[in-house]
DNA sequence: AGCAGACTCAACCAATCGGTTGACCATTCG
DNA sequence: CGAATGGTCAACCGATTGGTTGAGTCTGCT
């Protein structure tokens, strides 16, 4: 899959709240479906469809045992959303500061303007 | 809004390749929609449908000058959402490390396995 | 064997998404 | 003035989304 592509999951999975709830829920460890589904106000189908969603972004990984589904959370699976982000963040504090170097050295030689 | 919902609609906004290359084409500096437009393989409709999402999503700016619309970035428009994938990270670390000096406590004393 | 639990699958639904087109409004320029 | 430029608006389209229900499958317990 494309690294776009992946991104795109990455994000679609994180833009509904009832996933990041999942995720939240799953961040002190592993747990089944139905105590995943459990304190959410639909059904299992429902949470089932949303937890595949999160499995194909690379966010979770299931674990059959037995006719029990545990998941948790794969550690690695946030990183590029957060190198995107930072990424973003890092290039206006750039563009930010160049603009401030600007303004200063203009103004620093006092009255250099013609 | 509610946080949540806010959250919701910056990864929903980000989720869309388009919108994230906007993003990076608005991280050099303010441009006209028509310049944004431009290198994109649509109309400009669709571009600025896609501009409004970011602005709805508090991404970026919107300054009309004339009969030409500007955007910029909004500085802090990433700051939850940096703030909620580093809290997820943050709490995988802590359970991990926890989850080591259990380990390292059980094998500490050099030997305890019958 | 038989039943209850945990989950999947398929079909369906209304709502939203990402895109188009054509008509329109506003602003600048010759 | 008239004409081109920059964008909006409304209607429409097919695909996807998030949810439901009902039936079916696999597993474990008694």
């Amino acid at each position: 899959m494309s690294a776009a592509a992946a991104l795109s999951d990455v994000f679609h999975a994180l833009g509904d709240p009832t996933r990041r709830a999942l995720v939240g829920a799953l961040a002190d460890g592993p747990q089944r479906m139905s105590d995943l589904a459990a304190p959410l106000p639909m059904s299992l189908t429902a949470v089932s469809k949303h937890l595949r969603v999160l499995e194909a972004a690379g966010l979770v990984r299931r674990e059959r045992q037995g006719r029990e589904h545990h998941f948790e959370v794969i550690p690695g699976g946030l990183d590029d959303a957060h190198g995107w982000i930072s990424a973003q963040r890092d290039a206006w504090l750039d563009r930010f500061a160049a603009l401030e170097t600007v303004l200063a050295t203009r103004e620093a030689p006092a009255g250099t303007r013609a």
